[in-house]
DNA sequence: GCTTTTTCGCTTTTTATTCGCCTATAATTT
DNA sequence: AAATTATAGGCGAATAAAAAGCGAAAAAGC
């Protein structure tokens, strides 16, 4: 079933605030953000969303509301598929990984957004016929535990990877000429830097920013520990 | 059955608005978009479109079109059902087409990523006590739409947004000064660049890229789609 | 006892339906 | 060849229904 703008609205809001705060809004505080004074229209808008399934709440419960759904992309094809028969490995192999997994999950983190095309100049975005979905999951490599950190610094700017973006690391000892890497310098120092096996038992870490000098180092003080596999940024 | 060229037009026009939206239009938009000025036409595409199997919607009921098939498509039980695990029966029910709202509860696999801590030169990166976690449901704002579009071209470099990257937006039709919109311009070419509005009426629509000049156009020729909040890129 | 949700009428706004009529174009019949 | 019929596309206006809104009072949960 479909939602109409105003319950498309108020679902945004709903999983925003969830999202966010980790508890559901209560009826006045659905108001205040939507511009509604009276309870009954927020009563009557998650009723009509529980009917139509993308909500769920309990019976007089206060800050019960949990959403369920998302409408997503329209002639779903592939969605809700990519990403989740490599999860076993993931947390298998792992095992250093902290207790991200102990924590509730939220009622529903939106993990995944329909692929609707490309942008340049050209055609409009509409009518994009077959739109795949993109996930974190498409990160997965299945080779290594997965973890983020946040870029400090701008060693790499020349690579379009700034301060503040998230790097996706794969935990890895091992690196091939040219990859990004999370390396540990004397066991101290962690950096970002790009990597180069050098003649005589020597490694280059070499930054991506005009200003910065590459460090040609012997391998036995540094210690790779993992790889950059994809880069994250919020506006 | 085959669609004319007119209902392709309208077909088109439905899934791009409910994927950028994420609900349908009215009447009035559609026709409005179109160029179509009495409902009644817009009511006769519907129902051509709905007994052709390509659309489906409520009597009397407002904003309820969903479109369930686009030329072109190859449905989805037959492309989906490879290699899966659990997911597969949960999904593809019956193997019909499962319309997006219908879809079953969140995936329970959580595509969240440990946020470690802090990369640039000091500490090693094991030691950081209270990881927090990453997930895609972090770029929900709570105001508006949310989908992918892949990046051609580089007119936004100098942002470090690179040429097949993924950029995140938020569906909105208004935006504030100097942030990164997708616009669509004389209602043909889609855009990727960072928006200003002039004086006298009109904005500027500035690429991030020393190589480009900024395009000054007619407000009324600018048609905001979205704003980006977010940047992916995979290697 | 205090906060939050539920329910009741009632009003306004938004949106869809339907009716009659018009014009092209393509396909069929005379 | 001319006349006829069918079909797609179109117009505007009247009508009807669903969606969205209000305030206040009752009920339920903590």
């Amino acid at each position: 079933m479909a939602l109409t703008r105003r319950q498309k609205q108020v679902l945004d809001f709903l999983v925003g605030f969830i999202n966010r705060q980790g508890y559901s809004p209560s009826f006045e505080e659905i108001g205040g953000a939507l511009g509604v004074s009276s309870l009954a229209t927020v009563h009557k808008h998650l009723e009509t969303l529980a009917k139509k399934g993308f909500v769920r709440r309990g019976y007089n419960q206060s800050r019960s509301v949990e959403v369920v759904a998302v409408p997503g992309t329209v002639p779903f094809a592939k969605t809700a598929l990519r990403g989740l028969g490599r999860r076993a490995t993931e947390a298998g192999a792992g095992g250093r990984i902290a207790p991200s997994s102990e924590r509730a999950a939220p009622p529903l983190a939106k993990l995944e957004f329909p692929l609707l095309g490309r942008i340049a100049a050209g055609q409009p975005v509409e009518a994009v016929p077959n739109p795949e979905v993109f996930s974190l999951g498409d990160f997965s490599t299945g080779k290594g535990n997965i973890y983020v950190l946040r870029v400090k610094g701008s060693s790499m700017v020349d690579d379009h990877i700034c301060d503040g973006d998230y790097i996706l690391v794969e935990g890895t000892d091992t690196a091939s000429n040219g990859e990004i890497v999370v390396a540990l310098i004397d066991g101290t120092d962690a950096t970002l830097k790009r990597f180069f096996r050098e003649a005589n038992g020597k490694v280059r870490l070499q930054p991506a920013n005009a200003q910065m000098d590459a460090l040609v180092l012997s391998a036995r003080n540094v210690k790779i520990q993992g790889r950059v596999i994809g880069v994250l940024r919020k506006y």
